[in-house]
DNA sequence: TCAGGGGTAGACCGACTTGTCTACATTTAG
DNA sequence: CTAAATGTAGACAAGTCGGTCTACCCCTGA
């Protein structure tokens, strides 16, 4: 494998599952096996690795999210295929994810808390495409053809529920089933259709 | 003012805008004008400090929000002044809990990974709190009188939407007006009633 | 008057931080 | 074969971290 993309594996899981602040570089180097001098070979600075795994993470769960909602044609089948898709990752049960500890952006971002840090832009970059990734689903239906609005509506509901979820199962270490419930989600997308 | 509530207050505010890893005991010493022996006399470590800081917190957010839905006696009524609220302090208009940077709970646990860590309990005992909050003022509501798993749900659709709301908050730098609409608010209710 | 508690200022400790640099080894290309 | 690029190991710099400790000061109550 390249070096540099060893390095990056190696400080995104460090990061993701530690904390950004808490991982010193000494540490990604020792774990990935390489040398100092490498590192500073390909990235000028730790920030600049940080940028570098929020970017692999972006692609990665972008990725993911969107092979699970591949094959949803209606809003229900993309709500439904959401949750189900968190819960699963929740649980530790996707592997292309790691073990869960929580939004990596969200994280990050509580690390950063200056709006303009290229770091935190990037986090916020990430939750747009994500956005821009459910929002494509939802106009793609039939029932939300032609229908802007409400369109953007639930594409945004589905989000701060998707947050919230992910943040209450990070803080609470339990996983929340409430939205997995078929009879519930039918009603709330039903309202804001 | 008493040096120990000097120093809380000092510390809570600098943890909260700009995180707790980011922020060190010569900081706040010298933003508190106190010295470090003083500080070392009332807390034995910085982890005894944060834990202090995280209850000052929670007593304050939660008397905050109790007197944000003290008059409601609906269900909707209660989400109603419950996205209110958030929205006011999203938008700085909550001098009580100072500028907002998100949950200094979800932001504290996203830099204390481990669940058994003091730090972390604390982060999750509030959120059990607040959920709790909820649950006890939709329980007063007519329309949820008896109905035990009705309200549960209800408390905890409206907690994961609360999450949501701050961390998209935190993380696009923007507030989101959704949830202030009566009308989706009174068919996310409905839906779920 | 004087003892003691609580305060201040800040030197100091050892461990850790990011980042630079030297000295040497290995790989790759012409 | 040789020369350049890229790697390694790790010493080192300069600074920060949490935390301890000394030396001194000031206020209060007996």
């Amino acid at each position: 494998m390249d070096k540099r993309t060893q390095i990056i594996n190696t400080a995104l899981s460090a990061f993701y599952l530690r904390g950004i602040h808490a991982v010193g570089i000494n540490e990604i180097l020792k774990e990935a096996g390489v040398a100092k001098k490498t590192l500073y070979n390909h990235f000028v600075s730790k920030d600049e690795l940080i940028c570098a795994c929020l970017e692999l993470r972006d692609q990665r769960f972008n990725q993911w999210l969107y092979e699970q909602l591949e094959n949803c044609n209606t809003p229900f089948e993309v709500a439904y295929a959401l949750f189900s898709a968190l819960s699963a990752w929740i649980d530790n049960k996707v592997s292309e994810l790691g073990p869960f500890n929580g939004c990596f952006f969200i994280n990050t971002a509580a690390e950063f808390p200056h709006s303009e840090h290229p770091i935190a832009m990037l986090c916020k970059a990430h939750k747009e495409s994500v956005l821009q990734l459910l929002f494509d689903k939802l106009s793609h239906t039939e029932q939300l053809k032609g229908q802007l609005e409400k369109t953007i509506q639930l594409a945004q509901l589905l989000m701060t529920l998707k947050e919230g979820m992910i943040c209450q199962a990070r803080v609470t270490h339990s996983s929340n089933t409430l939205l997995q419930d078929p009879v519930l989600l039918r009603q709330l997308i039903a309202s804001s259709i």
